[in-house]
DNA sequence: CATCGTGTTCATTTCTATTTGAACAATTTG
DNA sequence: CAAATTGTTCAAATAGAAATGAACACGATG
């Protein structure tokens, strides 16, 4: 079988999106997860890349993102790296042919937790190391400044612990 | 009372902080601060002016802010308005003196409201339109298409009723 | 083992977001 | 009411993020 074949599926599917055009419904897939992932703060390839994968039910490699969502090789590469990092894309194994293929996968639990370890948790230990640090500069501080100081200082410890506390319960939510 | 003149207390503080210079402690706040609001997507400045504020224990001016962290007039002034509009910043009466002064508000929920209902909130909205929509699509799809199409957007239906429950409770969680 | 197919990396380019700075509006002061 | 002070707005400049495209690495294939 050349290289060049496809399977059956894909050249049906092709024949309805002739010169690799989206369909109304993957391109409202699409805008959908480019908003999410902007919230996210994550650049917009990223979402392209997901909604286009959700909307499909074949799985697809990376020449045919490429094409589909006219993006540079690049930058298909380097968005389905961060998908994969937050578990949210995996490659699946299709026969007879070399390249890595991809669904979306839908569990946004996976997702969530990705998020949260990679992205939530070291702001939040990099927000305790400097409220240490704070705590250092208070103890030099002349007497009638530490005073005002410290209670600001205790509003930033409160806040601290409600983001320490709201990290398990967010994820307990998101899983469940 | 000429204009340039400060309080006393402006005075007293200035002269521990020689050409306008910032503490190590007001340092590591507006660090903290700006890491803060960039993963909410907000500019740096906004998160170097609360920083600032917040540990600062009289209330300041524009010229001071503008001073104290280098930054432009404009930006000082659109920073402020951010924050204004949050509801992390309200500006004080300062006896003699024509100028607004502004102090940092403490309260989280104040805040964490606000970004809920300012930025949240609208995304959400969105996304359910976009499922609408979606649903409209699909209808028109063949129906061999359809079933698959369908599981998909059953799952995006169950992420927005997620999502849906979990604003009232973050706010809730935040609040209390 | 030379070539081809596939995917990654990274310097450069392109694009977007933020900041600047100056003009303006509004208000106060003498 | 003219001059000075304060704050806002917005076009232009700048800094920063993301995409491109080409070079590279790696394995497969003949």
């Amino acid at each position: 079988m050349p290289a060049k074949t496809s399977t059956l599926a894909t050249r049906k599917a092709a024949a309805r999106r002739p010169s690799g055009g989206l369909s109304p419904l993957e391109v409202e897939a699409i805008d959908l997860f480019i908003s999410f992932v902007r919230l996210l703060g994550m650049p917009k390839s990223v979402g392209e890349i997901y909604g286009l994968l959700f909307a499909s039910s074949e799985p697809l490699a990376l020449d045919a993102l490429m094409e589909r969502l006219h993006m540079s090789k690049g930058a298909a590469s380097q968005g389905l790296k961060v998908l994969r990092s937050f578990g949210a894309v995996r490659s699946v194994y299709v026969a007879g042919d070399r390249r890595d293929h991809y669904v979306a996968d839908f569990e946004l639990s996976t997702f969530a937790s990705a998020f949260i370890k990679e992205e939530l948790q070291p702001h939040l230990d990099s927000g305790a190391a400097r409220i240490g640090r704070m705590e250092q500069h208070l103890a030099k501080l002349p007497k009638g400044e530490r005073e005002a100081a410290n209670a600001r200082l205790a509003k930033l410890r409160h806040w601290k612990e409600k983001g320490e506390a709201m990290l398990p319960w967010l994820l307990k939510f998101l899983v469940a």
